[in-house]
DNA sequence: CTGAAAGCGCTTACAG
DNA sequence: CTGAAAGCGCTTACAG
């Protein structure tokens, strides 16, 4: 074994003549012990590099101070910036990070799980795979451990949940389109309503009704696996319709972006005959040209919000379990996709 | 505390009437042990759904079967389709995996190095941060555990190195434009060479000295912090030379995005008058028009070898640490930025 | 083939 | 103010 031992308790006690107790909580800062001796404990501690090993105290006191997060994909734009969110503020308060990708496999997400749980984290956090039908392993989880879910999230579980504000969100981008001026405006959604495609339909249904425009479903577009190469089948579709649409929505940046590139190949105007938006704010939405009107999340800052909470919730532990929901505000980013100043 | 308690060996111990160390043994299947015994012991710790306690046994074996790793920045797409291959190849062989950022902070890398030598992980994977000094924090960690590293390597520490065939792959890129007739190649790399920009720089010209292409410093242009805005600026004097250059090679997708912003920008044709050829083959690469030629770097499987090396050292551990560079091969993917079909 | 016992490095109730 | 001792859950050399 390469692995060099660090110095121990026992032998900072032997060299100062004390018990390892006392040497214990002198570097604990126990109020029992006199500040002299404190003293003499750290300067020595100091000295010899000491680092307490996180592991047997981990293991002493049932707290390993690590999280498991676990998201479905690792490499969504979006997804990276709550995990940098996440390991910040995971990191300022003490904890560390380990992090498992579900790949939108349920099975997947639960053995993750377990093993998080056998392995001694001190909390989860997650976002939920897609189409997750059985919550039965999660709750299972809840009852062993602190759980606090972001993003995909699902009203079967009563945990803390951190989202955005998905519907109010999806209000805003389609009243701007109203406000400039669009009456007929088409949105691509998912098939089997996920909780974030059905608040962002909801938002769509609300401003049409508030600014008195008639739904019609001609241009109510469902797809799954909502992507680019859907967008653009779908923008396709809607050019065929006898009365286009003069804005689209699509609940997703890339799937805005497919749309993007068939209206460019067919010449059709953006924002003038048809404006778009898109919801993310990924980077791909400043490169697209003309570049794309969407939704900013500030996932850092989901991160965070999420970590606090957990982190609460570990060192404050309540019996009862109960949902609360924590919102986050989002920005509507007005570029050339639906505005030419 | 809400976590509830696992079932022990001691309690298995005690309902089958069999000492601790018994169903120890015959759970990690000992050959000491009848055939019949450990029957017995597996059967009922399923029953009783018995998951080791690994913490316990990490603990004692000194060993925790945690991986670290540290980057600079985690989204980075290149670095997530890295971090996907480490987190899948570390499940398969039974490891789980810290990730932390460095945020090319070289004080903040050493901290993390420590905290994770502190905490007791098995072994390092790391990307250097940009423009890292000292590597002594490094050198001493690597006393203590095995350590690999990947894409960003220094050749001051000797410890395997995971890295794609960068002075080939620039090679490759400069070679296809030289094939589609260009002769007057610009390069945008970065200042202070890195690592990376440094080899592909040999690439490029190696590329030019075997086709008896001279070198033309006007054309050479240097960045620090090479981005979008810095390529877009670097094309602008590019495009205000006396004789331009009839094709701009770019070491970052970013940058190359940047100079097909700027060319469009001026109506310059691309590839006709100007072709454009980048490196990473990130998702904007495809969404940019037209759509760029660039490296394709295949992170998974670098994350994936750089794993399997650690564990391997960690596991079978030598005495010497040498140096050893495992290349993996790039592949060029040529799109409409340099040939148009 | 099985068991008793030591020990990994630390914390903490108990005693003085 | 300080110390002796138990114990967290497991593994493993030693003994039989």
């Amino acid at each position: 074994m390469k692995k060099k031992q660090n110095i121990t308790l026992k032998a900072l006690a032997k060299t100062l003549d004390l018990s390892i107790s006392t040497v214990s909580r002198a570097l604990n800062d126990h109020p029992d012990i006199s500040w002299e001796t404190k003293e003499r404990v750290k300067t020595l501690a100091d000295k010899h590099n000491y680092v307490p090993n996180l592991f047997a105290s981990g293991f002493r006191s049932h707290r390993t101070h690590i999280l498991g997060v676990i998201v479905p994909n690792i490499s969504h734009y979006f997804t990276t910036t709550i995990l940098k969110g996440v390991l910040e503020e995971g990191e300022n308060l003490g904890y560390r990070v380990i992090i498992s990708e579900s790949k939108n496999d349920e099975k997947k997400q639960s053995e993750m799980l377990r093993t998080m749980v056998q392995f001694g984290v001190d909390g989860v956090l997650m976002a939920l795979s897609r189409k997750t039908k059985s919550v039965d392993e999660i709750l299972k989880v809840m009852n062993r451990l602190p759980l606090v879910m972001f993003d995909k999230v699902s009203g079967k579980i009563p945990c803390t949940e951190v989202v955005i504000n998905e519907e109010e969100a999806a209000y805003n981008a389609v009243e701007h389109l109203i406000n400039t001026g669009k009456r007929r405006i088409a949105i691509i959604k998912e098939t089997e309503g996920s909780y974030n495609s059905e608040k962002r339909y909801q938002g769509y249904l609300r401003a049409l009704k508030e600014y008195h425009i008639p739904v019609d479903e001609k241009i109510v577009l469902s797809t799954e696996d909502i992507s680019l190469a859907k967008g653009r089948m779908m923008a396709n579709i809607l050019l065929s319709l006898k009365t286009r649409p003069d804005a689209i929505f699509a609940i997703t940046d890339s799937a805005a972006i497919g749309v993007i590139k068939a209206l460019n190949k067919f010449k059709v105007k953006i924002p003038e005959e048809i404006a778009v938006v898109g919801f993310s704010n990924s980077a791909s939405s400043t490169i697209i040209n003309p570049s794309l009107t969407t939704v900013d999340q500030p996932g850092n800052k989901i991160g965070r919000t999420a970590v606090k909470y957990l982190i609460d919730e570990i060192e404050n532990p309540k019996e009862d379990m109960f949902s609360k929901t924590i919102e986050i505000k989002t920005n509507l980013i007005v570029r050339d996709s639906s505005f030419k100043a």
